[in-house]
DNA sequence: ACGGCACGTGTTAACGTTCACATTGTCGCC
DNA sequence: GGCGACAATGTGAACGTTAACACGTGCCGT
């Protein structure tokens, strides 16, 4: 007849090596007063037994769940599907699994919401894709003793810890390629307005421009798609002035390349486009585009090493600490010299 | 002075909503047997004292941690990431939070190593994106009363419950299209070999040109890039009689089109291309790729579903249900009748 | 020789729920 | 009017782990 009791727990081990339970659970926890022979015998009673421990119990009383969770925003782009990857990567080396909690949108209720169901499911942190404030500030809500970072957000450093590419600098690089080879300005097609990491493009490159005592032209925002980098460049591919157009993102950069396709305007001999994000094929567009890279999977890993800092220090947390990641020029066949 | 005790307690909500702690537990548990006014009375007390339950005491004695476990692969590509989100979200509907463990190749070891660690969060079930059979083998090795299916695989259905797409019908629906536009055949741009769906595809496409009589070419193999694709496309290109090709997926068609296109051949007018899933800016390729569509994040949720059943399914689970969802034809631009 | 201290181990009490059972009261029905 | 059924609540014991303390050793210094 079948046991009644179904799983190995760690009485049974403890029976099984000849000890107590609570030298079991040292052996388990690494304490260093555990005799070397009784440790490797309460390692074979675990091995025969097949014993797991059972995090639950273990949650209970230590108020620790190795558990952190993660706050996400349109996780099936390319971008934060990285840094989602990069967080559970480093997370399973440091011993933690990761729970979900996307959003549908940056409402503060949204964010509420998720903060309080990963609390409820006892996380010992957060770690949030926060490209808006209003992210961040709901992160401030979280109960006392959860820990918080933010990945991936723009705008003025805030309250939790923050990790987030230049994206003036990468603006810059972008702007500066292409006034080197010649333009005599460069357009800019912007993202959505009310995202910072959108702002701060537009500053980096305006500041460029400035600087080199090239023209501004104007603006426009509206989104990150290819839809809305097609419909935009339509509008550049009538005004023949334009030589160089750098793109908020490598979607905008790709409807661009198709509007300015559409118009006879050759890419690069006519017209340079460079993007931003460096997607996974912007290097077989048509042409190949020339864009500023930025590595999401490296951000998600230093985004959870801050967190666990930032856990590990004890009472006083001490100034929110902030790490800027640089991005990258890649530079490939969509940008060239002006036409003379 | 601070109090000792930092979070309330069931025994707080009770005493201040003057009953037992088990009347309590019964309001939350939404038993039947509370009187309204009690009920109400007690809901008050958790209110005002911002009470929250503790879900590890919870999971230590009804055995069920309410998270689900979900095993990804290549997660930051938009198959994996859409149905990772679509789980998510009817995940939260159901009232479960997902934790995820990504693997970073297909072999048995690492799915074995995630499934414990998922085992070990004590998480109620697991949905493994599943590529091959090693991934849905490796699932078998779960400890009993864990459920598990498999979403997006391929090969044959197996020991465990899926939810997959109809990746011959898919190829059929492309080949069908293409034939019907009066190509005299059509060309494949196949996948990785080893993997089961790129295979269906062949199936579907092979079937439907052996049906129409029509010749069958040969297929290369090889992965689900762009820059296969484009190698590929360099080599299809220099044959004049290849007017219609088929590819693996939008990827490998993104290389394709880009290789027709620096041979100097124009699409549609002399090659037509088409694509599968359906990636978020296929239709901005140049120019605007047909192809097959598959709904990742419904497959994600019905995934969910049937593990939900699955789990509500007391002792008997009966056969493994396997769920073929039906993809979808989406012409564009880059198909159009050969050149006479 | 003896107090003290470090080691190795065991004993008991939490942690915050739910479950099984016991205890009331209230109603309806023969 | 008694008696069973059921509704509404309370009591105690799990669940499996870690924390706090207590208890023996053996060794060192004075």
């Amino acid at each position: 007849m079948p046991s009644k009791k179904r799983v190995t727990v760690m009485r049974d081990v403890a029976k099984l090596a000849g000890v107590s339970h609570q030298t079991v659970s040292r052996v388990l926890n690494e304490h260093p007063n555990v005799k070397q022979e009784t440790r490797t015998r309460v390692l074979e009673a675990m091995q025969s037994l097949n014993y797991r421990r059972n995090l639950a119990a273990r949650t209970l009383v230590t108020r620790r769940s190795h558990t952190l969770g993660l706050i996400g925003f349109e996780t099936t782009l390319f971008g934060p599907a990285s840094m989602l990857y990069g967080i559970e990567d480093a997370a399973r080396t440091a011993g933690y699994l990761v729970s979900i909690a996307t959003i549908r949108n940056l409402d503060r209720r949204e964010v509420l919401d998720a903060v309080d169901r990963l609390s409820q499911h006892a996380v010992d942190g957060i770690i949030a894709i926060a490209p808006k404030p209003s992210v961040t500030n709901g992160l401030l809500q979280a109960p006392t003793g959860l820990y918080c970072v933010a990945v991936g957000g723009g705008g003025e450093p805030d309250a939790v810890p923050t990790v987030r590419i230049d994206n003036a600098a990468g603006a810059r690089l972008a702007t500066e390629h292409l006034l080197g080879l010649g333009h005599r300005t460069v357009h800019h097609v912007g993202g959505p307005s009310d995202w910072p990491e959108a702002q701060e493009r537009v500053t980096g490159w305006r500041d460029t421009l400035y600087e080199a005592g090239a023209p501004v032209p104007p603006v426009a925002f509206d989104s990150w798609n290819a839809e809305w980098g097609h419909r935009r460049g339509q509008e550049l591919a009538q005004d023949p002035s334009v030589t160089a157009i750098f793109c908020a993102n490598d979607r905008i950069a790709l409807g661009v390349l198709r509007a300015l396709h559409e118009a006879g305007r050759k890419v690069p001999e006519e017209v340079s486009v460079v993007g931003f994000d460096d997607m996974p094929d912007s290097g077989y567009f048509l042409p190949p585009l020339t864009t500023v890279r930025q590595d999401f999977a490296e951000m998600g890993r230093r985004s959870l090493t801050l967190l666990l800092e930032h856990m590990g220090d004890a009472e006083d947390p001490g100034p929110p600490a902030h790490i800027v990641v640089s991005p990258e020029l890649v530079v490939r066949g969509s940008t060239a010299p002006p036409p003379r």
